[in-house]
DNA sequence: GAAGCTCATGACGGAATGGCATACCAGGGT
DNA sequence: ACCCTGGTATGCCATTCCGTCATGAGCTTC
């Protein structure tokens, strides 16, 4: 029993568990159950001679011979597919860059980019698709895009500390601010005092992941009231609109508000900054991964600009 | 059905059968029946929705669409085997050449030019295999030898017409001679005439593959007297200086020729050159597999400057 | 026309694979 | 203290897959 002795559906399993981060998550996303995915990761271990995933009550992390397979993995799965679309005379994905990115950028940074992407370079396609930072780093792990788009709080923690180390380049950094109802009395001045703001009614995202609880200003009250949940910006901002609480928006959202939101900068407790960080893997940058680079940094100084 | 629902083991046997170039031989030296491997590759070629093979009546020789196919096939494979390596802990083969040699090469150039990479480049390690020149050839398309040292006889064709093509060198140009017993009435001189060679008996080689008949002289009868047949070139120099009857040998055997037997040129007819070619598909070759084709070029140039 | 080589294919048995149900474990809320 | 909810592992089963064996069909050589 050695290594070449696994099989191509294991190979594409396991990059799908380090990945999603669980077994359950990426059966689902497979189309499997969990027990043929732990199986299949069983002889895949059995396999490799050594555990992969090290077991924990909230999922599994890759150990150093999980990183090992993972990588190779995703260059013999696309290798795999690449094969398939040569021989369907598609045209290879040379000229294609697949990136991932946090929400709130798809308002502003991430449709402008690509905009100017389009007049700059018209022969260059973006895939992209929405994700939480840590399934983002997974995904850049799993070789699944090739840039990511994330958003990080202080105090900027590592992505993760696997190895090779995720590359990063920040491209912005900007304040979090407040959006409130046009009719709220706190809304009348240019800015809100911080310590106004303890015992309101908030507007939370469903908490997705281990990501702390978003929308409510941090550091405030140990349980802070929590009126509404919900995963989409619209929606929050028309909860706030109608008055329905406060909710914690990231400076690209100011200019998109609906009427009957106000945003406005918080004074006063610790300076809450959020970078967008830029990161990749693959060394060097593939050309249009790198030009896709090139073009939301070039629209993140207009965005850092507008909003400092 | 695409081909991602491939698997690795029909790429394996894909492999198998490019390099052996009959689904037969690929089969024994697989250890699998010749069915199995007719089954593999019919499901293989459904995946991929296309013939990969053309079936003829001596073996199979690969179509466009093969040619994809075992090109990504090899690089899959060998990731799949440097896992494995990597796992068990093993070095990587990144300071390894594969080379592939034709018979004659292994008394003279081929140890001359390992001794001389052993002692300029010590780190560098050589894996090396005795192959036909047909078979070489597919091991190069087949990716499983890095290097390829061939001969080449007028009208010198190319070695096949896929591709990419292959890559080559000559590194040197020399005369086909004539082994015969020492107490033979034609080695009195210091040459043989052409003329006198009609009617002689020969000492052939073991027709391999579809290569012409090998050790008698060229171009002389239509039917010529074979009396002997031997693959080793040790055994064949014995029957000559047993007298049993003439045969060809490369210039780099003269050196080497056992007491009873001579060494001599032939005078008249056409020229019978013969070419030594390095031959080669990746590129820009790997660094160590560089380092080889350098050692064998010089050592080529000494053996060129000594048998002219 | 028989022998010898090639590849293809029908029949069949055993191994691999994925589904289901269930067991187990840890953390959080009541 | 309890259960609920998330996670993974595993016994049992049906099916599918993947080999072998035996045979057939086509072509070349003698």
């Amino acid at each position: 029993m050695s290594f070449s002795d696994a099989s191509l559906t294991a190979l594409r399993v396991f990059r799908e568990v380090a990945e999603r981060g669980t077994l359950t998550a990426a059966a689902t996303a497979l189309g499997y159950t969990q027990s043929a995915v732990s199986r299949q990761i069983a002889t895949l271990e059995r396999a490799a001679g050594a555990p992969l995933l090290e077991r924990r009550h909230d999922g599994v992390r890759l150990t150093a011979a999980g990183r090992v397979v993972v990588h190779r993995a995703a260059t013999v799965i696309d290798q795999i597919d690449a094969t398939a679309r040569e021989l369907a005379g598609l045209p290879d994905e040379r000229g294609t860059v697949r990136l991932g990115w946090f929400t709130s950028a798809g308002t502003g940074l991430l449709p402008r980019a690509l905009a100017e992407l389009r007049r700059t370079h018209p022969a260059i396609t973006v895939i992209s698709r929405e994700g939480s930072t840590p399934a983002l780093v997974r995904s850049l792990r799993a070789g699944t895009v090739d840039l990511a788009l994330l958003a990080s709080a202080p105090p900027y923690r590592p992505l993760d500390d696997e190895s090779p180390p995720l590359r990063l380049r920040t491209l912005a950094e900007r304040s979090l601010l407040l959006a409130l109802p046009a009719a709220h009395p706190l809304a009348a001045g240019d800015a809100v005092d911080v310590d106004d703001l303890r015992g309101q009614s908030w507007i939370a995202s469903a908490n997705s992941g281990d990501d702390r609880l978003l929308g409510v200003w941090p550091g405030l009250d140990e349980r802070p009231r929590i009126a509404h949940t919900a995963r989409d910006w619209l929606a929050k901002l028309h909860l706030v609109a109608a008055g329905c609480g406060l909710t914690t928006v990231p400076a690209s959202l100011a200019a998109v508000a609906p009427d009957g939101v106000r945003v406005l900068p918080v004074r006063g407790g610790p300076q809450e900054r959020r970078r967008l960080l830029l990161a990749w893997l693959r060394h060097p940058l593939p050309e249009p991964a790198a030009r896709l680079a090139d073009a939301l940094r070039g629209q993140s100084w207009i965005i850092q600009a507008e909003t400092r």
